[in-house]
DNA sequence: GTATATTTTTAGGTTTATCTAAAAATACAT
DNA sequence: ATGTATTTTTAGATAAACCTAAAAATATAC
């Protein structure tokens, strides 16, 4: 059983591991945690101990199968509670993750299991992110038409349907890329019609006949 | 602004006070919080330096108005959260106070407003305990109609709504009286006949003439 | 390849919430 | 009312999670 600043210290571990395969530096770690390099090396010989990470002195931390599994079970806690507050309580997304932060923290698995059932199962969260089952397991960067999310949503460009160069063009003339990060501010409910902010780049508006073929994920 | 530890004993000297009116002893509060008087010793100091609280050495605490404020929004919280698992997330109503005893510490007041409002401000939970205002007001005590309890509650009659010998005659008949505390296990939904458990005693059969006229409580 | 800079760990300290053991205050009993 | 029993507090310890300052290990730079 782990405290609450230990499935923190994982959590962060965890989301360290995915950008960059290699092992994960104490003062990284530090960073993100906002505490000073000497608690992160306390804290990691407890995680050490109870097997969840693996670590060498001098050498960062890599996450445990043990670990991984740990950390998952904590974000998908958290993304579904976001679920919940935004699509039942009517939360912005953007006022949600200090409250998840607290929630995801709370121990039942019978819990869990049904406020997913009560959710109707979602399979990604208000910012796109998708929620790993109660094995720990999720589509990776999973892909969405543009024109499926709801107004609000940051979402990154990952890819598109069908690239014939004429529609690639029309791209490129609004400024979107891959990796181009958005966010839906309006979506007209007659025609699909989306005004959408091209983060610290103005903003554009993209029909539902483009929306339809670009894919987006977070 | 409280520590968890702090919410809990507050909670546990607002109920202690709430049975018997003097002044809660430390050796009651170290049964209550399953821990030994030296750490109430403890714990007391640094809640009246926070003022939530009054003590003179020896003579047992009080609790000030300001801690019937903060214990009461911790308690309207679990409340809330009660009726969230048993109405929304189908729980029974037996197995939810573990978990709303971690759900009662999260921190946002605008979270519990807005639970408020998706639960359509219930005014009492799943085991009809009233649930306070975001004042921490509430109608203490309030009364219903046995025949408005739900299958599965644990209530406490208090009262009857009309009080001829006949039926008073009856409820003796039948060992009911003031204070008894019963377990709803059916309810007809035909004929509104209850079957509830004289709890430690046996059980019994209500007629829905005389259920509307016993008035229950908790 | 040695000197310097950076990173990481260790050593020792703080706060919170608990504990045990002992001392002090209060309550009870004859 | 005086001695005994109970309650409560104090003193000193522990574990968790943080800190600062200093030492040790690793990395970098010329």
């Amino acid at each position: 059983m782990l405290s609450f600043a230990e499935e923190n210290y994982l959590k962060a571990i965890y989301h360290l591991s995915l950008s960059g395969d290699h092992s994960v530096s104490t003062n990284a770690l530090s960073e993100e945690m906002k505490t000073k390099p000497a608690s992160v090396s306390d804290m990691i010989k407890k995680l050490a101990e109870k097997k969840v990470i693996s670590y060498k002195k001098y050498q960062g931390v890599n996450i445990s199968e043990k670990g991984k599994k740990e950390a998952l079970k904590v974000i998908r806690k958290h993304r579904l509670w976001e679920v919940f507050l935004v699509e039942k309580l009517k939360f912005n997304w953007d006022e949600v993750h200090e409250i998840a932060e607290q929630l995801e923290h709370i121990k039942s698995s019978l819990l869990t299991a049904k406020l997913d059932e009560f959710l109707g199962f979602p399979r990604i969260d208000p910012h796109g992110d998708p929620i790993p089952d109660d094995q720990g397991n999720f589509s990776d960067a999973p892909k969405y038409p543009l024109s499926e999310m709801k107004v609000g949503r940051q979402v990154t460009i990952v890819g598109v349907e069908n690239s014939d160069s004429e529609f690639l063009k029309h791209l490129d003339k609004i400024h979107i890329s891959l990796g181009t990060k958005i966010v839906i501010k309006d979506k007209n409910e007659f025609d699909g019609l989306m005004q959408v902010e091209l983060v610290g780049n103005g903003e554009v508006h993209i029909s539902s006949k483009v929306a339809d073929n670009l894919l987006v994920t977070e």
